[in-house]
Formats: structure tokens, C-alpha cells, sequence
DNA sequence: CTGAAAGCGCTTACAG
DNA sequence: CTGAAAGCGCTTACAG
């Protein structure tokens, strides 16, 4: 058996069927009736390639065709839980559609996302999945004007016609405030990231509108923390709620803000719900194994996941095709968000 | 500017710059001096390459050297913390180093993880770092025998001599064990997998050994759970122990055992640490935020990520070289494995 | 010191 | 129906 370097190539299996690479090449890549090739001796081909286990490389294949089969996807974080759920959904949808995956992280710093769109475009990604930080929005707008195929996940700028994949957050915070008023709650307070990102904004507006609505505009109150390092923001907010303005329910606007506000909570000694009830955002563990457990927003992952990637290897193959997929969250009550029983006395 | 198709290529680049294509090429790759090119030439061709932003095609590069500067990391899932954890610093120390990461997931099967090696292997990976399941010894055997650059992460196997970055498994339980000792604990427990891999038995070891030592061998009891759907089993073995054989404490020999133990013993009604003690492994904020905060077994992630990836490359550069990265594990202690009050005042 | 040529492994017009 | 040739964009011996 010919080989070179261990590896076979494809004049190997050419010479051992006894033709020429090109057809070898048009066999396996499924054009034999294209080209007119004989039933038996593609037949033959076939057979030989895998009998000496012959891969073509990919390297020279990608040069060849301009093709590389590879998407990138940018997050802000492979290692938070939400984003690595969407990846592993990503990830595998991808490879059903024989596409392989790049994954950066920005950590939320818009340097490292120019530098890694840059990155990635090198390695020569055919498209790419984008969460957008703080700031991107030239960027964004950039990759908009390029005709690259690009969609947006989580977070999209509602003046850019890009296709993107996103949770209706309107909806969710507009979900989670009603949910409290209904339950009697009535002082309900917020606590968000201090950007400019419409995602963060529209579940302001949510939570805002909602409680206008209800007549209860007085009662508004937004913390607003660094995104980079919340804890301490948190604290601040979450102190000021409860010993001044005597919140009796917050809504806390990412994962992230929820788990560093129940520490948060319990270092502070505050009983949830007796002292203020509480609702996170996307499931957690943590939420469920809390002593009561927290009522939380659920964004449908593995449907934004799936739509990012689809939309994106359609448009891969289709540079005109744009879609934006918005999609429904859902309350999930539990303990923390229900008036217990000893309030309803006092009541 | 000369272009073709909106990109610019090496010849392009040597057009502008007067000279020829190897030149640039040379240049650009830091022989000038070994290729004895003039100072100002070189200059010139480096500045004229920024100025027209020339970006190399990394295929025909990787096609002419027979690099792909690409690395594969093969996990059982990429959404489980432990490993997302890892795979961020993976990925960034590969950046550093001029590689890419391509990230695939086996879930813990065999025919899975020989299908992803091979996809890997084909889409031209120089190296791999692989988290062995169970069964995979024999593929583990003939990547040794092959001579591929491959590091094994969190599990390895004691016979096979290739390199791997694992965590002292032995010595995690019999710090867990010891502590429990220590506070007066005897009838303890262990919840683990059913499965032949090394580094749950040698945690098993690390369990069973300590309690013979302290000649509480009688006392020894271990749940052997299904790996791919824990809880009933959890359940189960836990309904024993504690009404059966009245353990008084539990170690959960994974993170994933030990959320889902978690679970259970809440449905059971079970107080901890009043009428069960429980130590878990690796750092997960739910642990933090039950309300007994749970002791844990913390594995030093950055280590055991960076050991492995530095190893992989030094491997990729030097074929002989070889490396085990054996690390310590710590036991951060919180409320659920102390006796408290109430339990020292009964004694 | 510098340029022309060959070649990495594949695919696709182009002749026959 | 089938083979020889060109070319994807780069790098590296090889002449000069």
C-alpha cells in the first residue's frame, strides 16, 4: 500500500483502483453521476477508499475550494454556565452540519472582541456568532456593512438589520413584575448592570412600564452595578433597598447579579422571602438547592442556540438570508417570590 | 492596491513592495537575517505589509508546512462546569501559544469519543488533550502506541505511560475522610460511580484505606451510582444508608454526585450536617449557597488546565517529551461536615 | 543578498 | 466516460 508519511492520499487510491485522482476526487465528493463515471467503477472507487481508510486532507481541500467550514463563536464567557450550555448546543448542531466551531471569549472588554473578530476572520471563519459587549456597536455595525455572515446572540442593537437570536426581555421582566404584584408586592426593586446594552435596557423597561401600569411609578428603583465586578454594587444597592427604601421584593437582571445578590442576602442575614422576596434570572442550581428556593426567569437555551447557528450557516449559504429569532421566557415559581403563610396573617 | 476578490495576497504585498513573493514571505517570518536580507529592504517590506494590512492565508500556510497550529480538547461535556472552567483556560493559554482550540463533547461513551478522535484527528489537530471514559483504554493505548502528541486531563490510566494532568485522587478522600474523622464522625459513607475508571477508584482507595486505618472498616459502605442518570441511584443508596445503615456522614465523589445528592437529601427531608454530614467535590456556588454550606474537595482547575495544555505543546514541539502533572487536592471546609452545638452537648 | 521554480494535496475546467 | 494540467496561496530549497 502507497503511503507518505503514514498517511494516504488520494493518488495512493488512485493508483490502487487503477484511475486518476480526479476521478477518485469526483467519486467521493458525490459526483460521479455529474460526470458521467461508470456505476461499477465508482463502485470500485468507493470500495478501495475505504478499504486503505483514505480521509482526504482538509487543509488542501479548504485551499482549493476557498472553503474552510469553520464558524466562530464569541462570548463573553465559555466558563459562565449559560454561555456554555449555548455552546455545547452550538457545538453539536454545528458538527451535524459538518461545520467546526471556534470559541473566544471577551470578558466583556470591547478591545478583545475587535481583536478577536480579527482572530477568527484570519483563521478563516465563514461566519460568526456574536454576543456584543459594552461599546460594539461601530463594530457591530462594521460586520453589518461587510455583508459577513454574522448573527447576533443574547444581545442585539434594535437599529442594526442584522439577523440575531435573542429572549424577548421586555416580556421577562414584564413576566416577573406582574407575577410579584399579583403575589401583593408592591415596593418591587431592580437591580441591573449600568450599560447602554439594549438587552439590560429592555428588561429596565419591562419592570419599568409594568410597574407604571400598576400605578406604582413611586416605587421604582433601578440599581445599577459594574458589570466587571458586581459584588460590591450589589451590596451597596441591596442595603440602601431594604434599610431605606424598604423594598419588599427584588428582581435581579442576570444570573450572575443573582447568585452574587444571594450572597449577598445571606451575609446580610435578610430571610427570603419573610424579609424580600426574590426572582433571578436562568436556571441555577444554586436557585433551586437555596433554602427557598428562587423563582427565576427561564430563557429557552437550547432554542436561541439553535436558531443562532441555523440562521448563521443559512446565511452562510445564502448571503441574503437574515433572521431574527425572538424568543418567549417563562416564569418558574418557586418559594421565594410567594407570600408565606405567616404574612397573609398579617395581613 | 492590487486585489483579488477583496483580499490581499503575499504577491500583492511584493508588487507594492518591489520585490518578490519569497521575499515578503521571508521577511514576514522573522528570516531576514538568516536569509541575509538588507536591513532597509526588510523594513520597507514589513511596513508596506502593515500598510496594505496583509494577513497571510493561514490554509496555505498550513498546507505548505504541514502545521495547522490547531489542537483538539475532548471532554464529556463542555456545559459542565468543571470542564467549561477548564476549556476557558485551555483555550486562552492556546491563544497565547498561536493555537486554536477545537472543542468537542463525548458524554461519557466510548463509541462517541473514538469517532470524535478521529474527526479531530482528521481535521488535522497536532495534538489532543482528552478526557478518557470509561472503556477507552484501549484507544488511550493506541494513541500511546501511536506516538500522537496526547495528554490525558482529570483521568489517566496507571499502566499506559503517556502524559496527563489529574488531580491526587487518592489523597482528595482521605483528606475528606481524615476531616470527618476528626469530628468525631464514623459510620461515613461514599457515593460514587459505577465504573472501572482510575480516578473514582483511587478515590474510593483513598476512602476505604483511611477508614480501615482507623479501623472503621466495618463502617465502610459505597453507593455505586449509573454515571449517565445518577439520581435514582443516589436515591436509593442514600434511602439506605441513612435508615438501614444510620451513616452519619457522605462523601460524593463528583460535583455532578453531588448536586443531585443535594436534591435528594431535600426531598428526604434530611437536615445536614444534624442528621447527615456531607462533603462534596469541586467548588459549585449552590455548595456556598445551601443552607448548610457544603465542604468540598477543591481541585486546583487552573493547574490541572494550564499542565495540560503546556504539556501538549511542549509535546507537539519535542515528540519525546513527557510529563505528569500530578496535583494536590484541599479540602475547604464549611458548615456541613462540623458537629455543631446541639450534637456536642448530646455526646 | 535575490528571484524563479517546485510543491504541499486537493478539485475543476479542459481536451480527448 | 476518463486523464493531464492548472491552480488555490504560501514557503523553501536551488540557482545565480
Amino acid at each position: 500500500m502507497a503511503k507518505k508519511n503514514g498517511k494516504i492520499l488520494i493518488k495512493d487510491v488512485a493508483k490502487a483502483a487503477g484511475v486518476s485522482s480526479a476521478l477518485v476526487s469526483m467519486v467521493l465528493n458525490g459526483k460521479a453521476k455529474q460526470y458521467r463515471i461508470g456505476d461499477e467503477i465508482a463502485e470500485h472507487v468507493r470500495q478501495t477508499a475505504k478499504q486503505m481508510n483514505y480521509a482526504p486532507n482538509l487543509t488542501a481541500k479548504n485551499l482549493r475550494s476557498g472553503k474552510t467550514q469553520l464558524v466562530g463563536l464569541i462570548v463573553t464567557d465559555i466558563s459562565n454556565p449559560f454561555y456554555s450550555a449555548i455552546a455545547r448546543i452550538v457545538e453539536d448542531r454545528a458538527n451535524e452540519l459538518n461545520y467546526t466551531v471556534l470559541i473566544s471569549s471577551t470578558d466583556e472588554n470591547l478591545d478583545n472582541t475587535e481583536r478577536l473578530v480579527d482572530v477568527l476572520l484570519n483563521k478563516g471563519v465563514e461566519g460568526l456568532i456574536l454576543v456584543p459587549c459594552d461599546g460594539s456597536m461601530e463594530l457591530v455595525q462594521r460586520l453589518h456593512a461587510s455583508h459577513f455572515p454574522t448573527v447576533l446572540l443574547d444581545r442585539h442593537f434594535p437599529n442594526i438589520d442584522l439577523s440575531w437570536s435573542c429572549l424577548n426581555n421586555y416580556k421577562a421582566t414584564e413576566l416577573a413584575t406582574d407575577h410579584l404584584l399579583e403575589q401583593g408586592y408592591k415596593n418591587i426593586a431592580l437591580i441591573a448592570y449600568d450599560t447602554e446594552m439594549h438587552h439590560i435596557l429592555d428588561r429596565i423597561s419591562g419592570y419599568e412600564d409594568t410597574m407604571k401600569n400598576a400605578g406604582l411609578a413611586s416605587y421604582i428603583h433601578v440599581g445599577k452595578v459594574d458589570i466587571l465586578d458586581p459584588k460590591p454594587g450589589i451590596r451597596e444597592s441591596l442595603e440602601e433597598l431594604i434599610n431605606k427604601k424598604h423594598a419588599d421584593a427584588v428582581i435581579f437582571l442576570t444570573n450572575m447579579l443573582t447568585i452574587n445578590g444571594l450572597y449577598c442576602l445571606n451575609e446580610m442575614n435578610v430571610k427570603i422571602p419573610e424579609d424580600i422576596a426574590v426572582i433571578g434570572f436562568n436556571r441555577n442550581d444554586a436557585f433551586n438547592l437555596f433554602h427557598s428556593p428562587i423563582t427565576y426567569i427561564r430563557q429557552p437555551i437550547e432554542q436561541i442556540a439553535k436558531g443562532a447557528i441555523d440562521t448563521l450557516i443559512k446565511q452562510i449559504k445564502k448571503n441574503n438570508y437574515k433572521s431574527k429569532v425572538f424568543l418567549e421566557p417563562e416564569l418558574v415559581i418557586q418559594k421565594s417570590s410567594r407570600r408565606c403563610e405567616q404574612d397573609i396573617y398579617l395581613a
